[in-house]
DNA sequence: CGAGGCCTTGACCGCGGTCAATGCCCGTGG
DNA sequence: CCACGGGCATTGACCGCGGTCAAGGCCTCG
């Protein structure tokens, strides 16, 4: 149950099975189904998952009504509404689990009581943040500079696994285009 | 020279004189000139900065040789190249200081040495990534979801000194739009 | 079998980019 | 002191990418 957890703290902070002993019991095992939303859009973000199965999905929705997604957590991700966690205000994301999903969860409370006291969690949450605020760079940057048939060639290079698993409407709140030019844009290969 | 610096820890981390006393030494001055570069594309960023006066400008050209900027650091603000600061990989961005700028510099060995040995530092750490990640979420869903109109008097309202301030070439670069349509958007007001 | 989603495709259109021309400001040198 | 040149801002004419709307086909699921 929590192997997968145990292999991605060692892998990035070293730690012993003894230690993460210690850690393990604070990330509860649940299940969600699929289209089940973990977090709805208004709501303060409380909890941390990690994915054990399944894939989740985060996204939020602008003034015209419009699904513009930013993140899906696959197998051995973390993933949450992260502004609305860190600042604990209203979210303006949606958590969504796209498949069964098997997942383990932390509180809040728990999750900063552990950064603040066990280094090698602080560890996590810094890594964490950090490839957050990477990958959100790589992506403003696509957006910015790249047209869309580009940022459609850059997902298929490096991440496949979401054109092959996941529907072309979620695809395409992801790419920033509508579904309607997707399909055209996948017909020019 | 380094009382903005004690302010900043002080406000996020309640740090006293005599713990600052300790860090501040990590923090040299350095000055640099109106449109002067403290890094360039291609090179790997090893400094951390503070504004004590003037304005850094944090940006990147794409494929097209097009500039976009992604932050300007102003009085009492950190900025790096964040991406190439983490990873120690060659940066993307330049940093260029648009105006006349006293700066304190540290090291990023010396930093992380902090970071992992000091509480005060390793706090503001967090923080800084915690800023610039909900920083780049509001801008990846203001790039996707408005118009450029729309951005325009989202800076408007929120960063007015950046319209004031800056020149509109920077400015557009920043809106993500031309020169050229920079300059018709403020014509509709 | 029927109803509702999702994907595709066609016709149309508007936002914002490109290119060229003009004017303004300012620094430099005759 | 003025003349010249370069950079920046503005504006007009044109165009193409991607959005919108409507229609049609194909699934799945009740």
């Amino acid at each position: 149950m929590h192997s997968l957890l145990f292999n991605y703290f060692e892998a990035k902070t070293g730690i012993n099975q003894e230690s993460f002993e210690f850690l393990r019991d604070y990330f509860k095992p649940i299940e969600s189904r699929r289209n089940e939303y973990l977090l709805r859009s208004g709501r303060i973000c409380h909890n941390l998952y990690f994915v054990n199965e399944g894939c989740l999905r985060l996204y939020t929705t602008n003034m015209e009504g419009k699904e513009v997604t930013r993140y899906f957590a696959f197998k051995n991700k973390f993933g949450t509404a992260l502004s609305s966690f860190i600042n604990q205000q209203p979210s303006f994301e949606f958590i969504q689990s796209l498949e069964p999903t098997e997942l383990l969860v932390i509180h809040r409370t728990d999750f900063y009581y552990l950064v603040d006291t066990n280094p090698h969690v602080n560890r996590i949450y810094r890594d964490m943040l950090e490839m957050a605020y990477t990958t959100s760079q790589e992506r403003i940057y696509g957006l910015q500079g790249d047209s869309a048939l580009e940022r459609l060639r850059w997902l298929l290079e490096y991440q496949p696994n979401i054109l092959t698993r996941l529907s072309s409407k979620v695809i395409s709140s992801y790419l920033g285009v509508t579904p309607y030019t997707l399909s055209r844009l996948k017909a020019e290969l």
